[in-house]
DNA sequence: TTACTTTAATCAATCGTTTGATTAATTTTG
DNA sequence: CAAAATTAATCAAACGATTGATTAAAGTAA
């Protein structure tokens, strides 16, 4: 229906907005009526749509959740790649995802560094665990075949690889002044920071893992 | 002075209290009248103080800003010591850090984060850059001593460096189900995490770095 | 009509800040 | 010295503004 479909486009764009609002502003920071501004839509519509404030963020939360659930499978499953190669596709496509999703992983992280709404940051760890424990179990079987060191620290490993993009992109200012170029600029990220990054991942987890 | 001293240790006691709640709700999420109950001191007094909350805010920064400066000095400048063991030692000391101004970090790159308050971002970009100028200063010179690889990516190790300590920090939840045990307890971030970090950055950075 | 959507107006609560009064400490004056 | 004047520190109360939320009425489509 056509309605149906309006209503669905409305609740998204709203989604979309806020995401985006959220994460420039933190949770308190950003405002309904700041919100229902840039979207377009009157204040009163976000608890139509949503409840509360809360609830909007929620959602935010959950849309996100549902469409991460099939990224990332059966890498670790698959019998022909040795696991370095694993890691190194791995590490491309955690690299391409330092562009998309940018402010909703400035979002998320923020919200996993303050812990209340204990039911979501319990939520949240819950769903980056399970994107982890793909990287475990190449790691592991890395180990396992003999492929990898066999004192290498898995949750250290993991650790550098989240903590080094997201350093990168929760600090702009820094980083750029660090690398040179601006990262605010999409072109730049595309053509310099996401092949350094890749690039850098490979070379420094080459380096430690490998025998 | 009894009166000069006392006002000091207040201003400095509302400082303290003041970074925590700061770290721990952000800084619209930390109203001036938590801060002043946690403080134990009247909400007028912020003011008279510090003139507005922001204020408040700045001056917390301030005060650790001036307390950086003689820190990590002349490391760079030792020629005893080879570069390598300069990197130890840096990392040792960074080790060290992880712990004390534990809730500092956490406000400071929540800060960096969202960039209102330009003025403030820069000044805080400035401070970190002097930071990390003293661990360009080493790398640089490991390589022009051939004791590094030559084609390694400063911004990048100073990136992975900083990024998997703020990961670890700023994400105690995560962090404590991916290491295992919880880095909420002090006890288990002297006996665990500490020596844990250290003893994997020098691994993973002896790795990349040496020839 | 009936059911759903959108709006402007309004709510109580909380925000950061200011006020005037009061007390305590210091300095000045005689 | 002591009395008076000045300054600093502290407080409860209240300010206007803004917050998230709610309402009732108007609009829209079937």
């Amino acid at each position: 229906m056509i309605m149906d479909k309006d209503k669905i486009d409305k609740k998204d764009h709203i989604l979309d907005v806020a995401e985006r609002v959220f994460s420039e502003k933190g949770f308190d920071g950003a405002s309904t009526r700041l919100i229902s501004g840039e979207a377009g839509v009157n204040m009163a519509m976000l608890n139509y749509y949503f409840g509360s404030k809360e609830g909007l963020f929620l959602e935010i939360f959950e849309r996100k959740i549902s469409s991460f659930q099939n990224i990332l499978q059966n890498l670790g499953n698959d019998d022909s790649m040795s696991s370095w190669s694993k890691m190194e596709t791995y590490i491309d496509m955690y690299g391409e995802k330092v562009v998309r999703n940018n402010c909703f992983q400035k979002l998320l992280y923020q919200e996993m560094g303050m812990n209340r709404r204990n039911d979501l940051s319990d939520k949240l760890r819950d769903m980056l665990l399970k994107n982890v424990t793909e990287l475990d179990k190449i790691l592991r079987e890395g180990i396992a075949k003999g492929e990898f060191k066999t004192d290498i620290d898995i949750p250290m490993v993991i650790a550098t690889l989240y903590g080094t993009k997201n350093y990168i992109i929760n600090t702009p200012l820094m980083s750029s002044a660090l690398l040179g170029y601006s990262i605010q600029d999409d072109d730049m990220i595309e053509t310099k920071l996401k092949p350094q990054i890749k690039s850098f991942m490979k070379n420094l987890l080459k380096a430690y893992l490998l025998n």
